[in-house]
RNA sequence: GGUGGGUUACUCAAGUGGCCAACGAGGGCGGAUUGUAAAUCCGCUGACUACGUCUUCGAAGGUUCGAAUCCUUCACCCACCA
């Protein structure tokens, strides 16, 4: 049994360190039932969570599955400093109430994976902020600067010229000591944390705490695009709380290379049965494409349920394979003899009538299901479906 | 505090008086092909009912028939020296 969950444990991980510390950990849990904790932090800024995003909070319910009880950090004091990623270093300013607000659906959404029960929320400000200038100073005498610039964007930063605040230099100190605070067992994240991962075991050392936690750490899942990791800010995500055809659909726009990826990090299934549908797609037994939409079913299914899912499928493949239309179009009104480019905007399909202008000369654009090429067409009454690309669809009621 | 360099569109990056709505690359969007995959090929990529007009090259002034380009002031960034 423990050797289960350890292989659980195990799957997918990038590195662990101090693994005897987390076999060690399991172990006592089988003989009598005694729990550890695990602690993962969460940034507050952005309320959205992507699939990025869950492959960590995965590993998290697979801990909780063998006896450990997450503790969910939310970051909401080194929120203010921002972590040090070389990308632009002032950070907008939260209010309390944005924060309260951010979590809450931050939290809702996590629970979709998590389990309530095993689960504690802290809040970082809840000590940080107490532990004033000298506590700080305190802190930061246990790291050098050398040791600071070890870390392998600050150097990359350095030696390219690109400015590092101070503040910055506070960040990996701070996360390092909330694992001080919380004494916890285990703490997880991403490989581009393992910086700060490793500080909360030295500064566990430095506090004399007697046993370091271990640390491990997933791969960081990339976006739609397959090179750059999955962000908010790439537009390269697939966020949980995205409507089925969306998530369904993104799934299956992803690159065959990249469906493994997320068979991976993602799926439920396990190594063996990934490993040989990997190889029944090679040897062209299953087509990547019914490999690629079992996956995105299967996604789609945990955020919502099956029956949404499959109803995401089909009308998945009724727009796209039939090239029918979807069922749920946005509806709009428009006076008589609105112009084709204005109607357009006003519906949202495009961003300015320059842009609608080059789409309809360039057959992007079609109504009722044919291709326009008039860029000077105006609309006459009744009511029509218009079409940009193949994605964005709008039915418009011109009176 | 001193000296030098920089700030151009979503990003990187050319352009140093008219040929500039601004080279090129990436990204994005669209078309063909397809499995809405990848790869490939082609087109578009400031706004405006538009072969013309308007607003853009850190900000504000100025020189000039004419400025992203020259001058002045300001802001921000970087390096070296202290």
């Amino acid at each position: 049994m423990v050797n289960v969950a350890l292989e659980e444990i195990g799957r997918g991980t990038a590195e662990i360190i101090d693994i005897e510390r987390i076999e060690k950990l399991v172990t006592k849990y089988y003989e009598d039932g005694t729990t550890y904790t695990v602690k993962a932090g969460f940034d507050p800024t952005a309320p959205d969570l992507h699939l990025g995003h869950t492959v960590l909070l995965q590993k998290l319910a697979t801990f909780q599955k063998f006896g450990g009880r997450v503790q969910f950090l939310i970051g909401d004091f080194t929120a203010m400093i921002g972590d040090p990623t070389g990308k632009s270093a002032t950070r907008k300013v939260l209010t309390k109430e944005d924060i309260v607000k951010n979590i809450t659906s931050y939290t809702e959404q996590a629970f979709k994976i998590l389990d309530e029960s095993k689960t504690t929320i802290v809040y970082n400000n809840d000590w940080l902020e107490k532990l004033g200038a000298d506590g700080m100073l305190q802190l930061a005498s246990n790291l050098t600067v050398a040791r600071m610039l070890e870390r392998d964007d600050f150097s990359k930063r350095y030696a390219s010229n690109t400015p590092i605040a101070v503040s910055e230099f506070m960040y990996p100190l701070l996360q390092g000591y909330d694992s001080v605070h919380l004494r916890s067992d285990i703490e997880i994240g991403g490989t581009d944390q393992k910086f700060n991962l490793l500080m909360g075991r030295q500064l566990q050392k430095a506090y004399e705490i007697k046993k370091q936690q271990a640390v491990l750490m997933m791969p960081i899942l990339e976006g739609l695009d397959g090179v750059n990791k999955m962000s908010k800010s790439l537009g390269n995500y697939i966020g949980v709380t995205e409507e089925p055809k969306n998530i369904y659909g993104k799934l299956l726009s992803i690159s065959d290379e990249l469906m493994w990826r997320y068979y991976e990090l993602l799926s439920e299934k396990s190594l063996n049965e990934i490993a040989q549908l990997k190889e029944d797609v090679a040897s062209r037994t299953v087509h990547p494409k019914t490999a690629k939409e079992n996956l995105a079913l299967e996604i789609t299914t945990r955020f919502y349920n099956e029956e949404l899912a499959t109803l995401a499928k089909e009308e998945f493949n009724s727009v796209f394979k039939a090239k029918k239309l979807p069922t749920d179009m946005a509806e709009f009104e428009m006076e008589d003899g609105i112009w084709i480019c204005q109607a357009l905007v006003d519906a949202g399909l495009e961003p300015s009538t320059s842009q609608a202008r080059r789409d309809v000369k360039q057959n992007a654009v079609s109504i009722d299901q044919e291709k326009i090429s008039d860029d000077k067409l105006n609309l006459t009454m009744g009511e029509y479906i218009i079409q940009v690309g193949k994605k964005r669809f709008a039915k418009l009621k011109v009176v």
